[in-house]
DNA sequence: GTTAACTCGTATATTCCCGTACGAGCTAAG
DNA sequence: CTTAGCTCGTACGGGAATATACGAGTTAAC
């Protein structure tokens, strides 16, 4: 499965850095041209469609990158132990990632079919669900919700929070602690029998 | 102020029509076409192109108008008593028009300068901000964290769930339910002196 | 060092949408 | 009923972006 049929190195280096320009241009602007793609990766727009032919196989390529990223990342983080730390270690380290790619997933959404997206967000997203669903036996987390609203929520979350720093409304400094005590928030069970 | 130059009553009704359109369409899918529009209005595009020289000007109109419908039936929610409960109101009212208008937001964004959405999205924002901060001074709320962003993850919960709903993903006989149960979690104060 | 793979420019076709121009026909308003 | 406003088709021009075609030059791999 490494090579197909046969692969230059130099052709391995291209299409690494075009990706890895799609995945910074198209992280920070959902509309970025094939064009300023190829160009920011350095090399001509030719290059990148003799790799990619469609800008559908360009988008999925750079997310498939960035989720890939993601698990190496998240798959080292310890989720063991009391589960409202887990998330905290979670979502700390989550975070720089969903930040990145935060529109992204956006030019994703537009351009490839309905539900592959999630489809391929599947591995980060059973992550987050397994450690709610061990803190929900644990009694530390709520019980009285879906727990996919409480999945998408925390998605939400920290995607908005994204939007928040790139608009200037929220000190990247801050971001992680607000961010952690807000997904908490949501997910503490919450008290008395709520009238 | 009611007509400045004259303005006949089947043009009135065709601006409206044009109007209503543009946020049914706009709603659903921020790239939806000037074509679209019109023919979803049931007028010919070069009826449109009189009333909105551009598609810039069609999506301010349509944005302004959805947020003046918003407007007045928000200014009849009663936000007096407890606060916990006021935003329980708030939010019962505020839940479909978001829903409604949804990518409208996002077609804005792409089209309008930068601010201008936030400038005439100014009075339910503050209206909302204003509750927080009373619920503040009461205790009810929290004031961990800034205020400007508890508004805007209100906003991103709601969003949310409005892409949940469209998705299928979240049932919406539930929706309100859980939308105010998330949005009252983080809004209040978190216990103890955490840690 | 020969071959096959890769790079990449120019040119061109296509598609989509916006916006304009012109003009004929309809209709509300007085 | 007259006029001014409104409707709306067809046609055109332009811009932006995608994607294809051709071909010459370069470079890795064996």
């Amino acid at each position: 499965m490494t090579t197909r049929t046969r692969r230059r190195a130099d052709a391995e280096r291209s299409i690494a850095r075009i990706v890895a320009a799609a995945r910074e241009l198209l992280g920070r602007d959902p509309a970025a041209t094939i064009d300023e793609i190829a160009a920011a990766a350095g090399v001509g727009r030719m290059t990148l469609y003799g790799h990619f032919r469609n800008r559908v196989e360009l988008v999925e390529a750079a997310l498939t990158d960035a989720l890939a990223e993601g698990e190496r990342t998240l798959s080292a983080v310890d989720l063991d132990g009391d589960p409202a730390d887990a998330l905290d270690r979670l979502l700390a380290s989550s975070w720089a990632l969903v930040g990145e790619s935060s529109s992204l997933l956006t030019a994703a959404q537009d351009v490839l079919p309905p539900g592959r997206v999630r489809q391929l967000h599947g591995a980060p997203a059973a992550r987050l669900e397994d450690l709610v669903r061990r803190g929900q036996r644990a009694g530390t987390f709520r019980t009285d919700l879906p727990i996919g609203w409480l999945v998408s929520a925390v998605h939400h979350l920290l995607h908005g929070a994204a939007e928040e720093v790139r608009a200037g409304r929220l000190d990247a400094a801050d971001v992680a602690a607000v961010v952690t005590a807000s997904v908490q928030s949501l997910l503490r069970p919450p008290p008395a029998p709520q009238k």
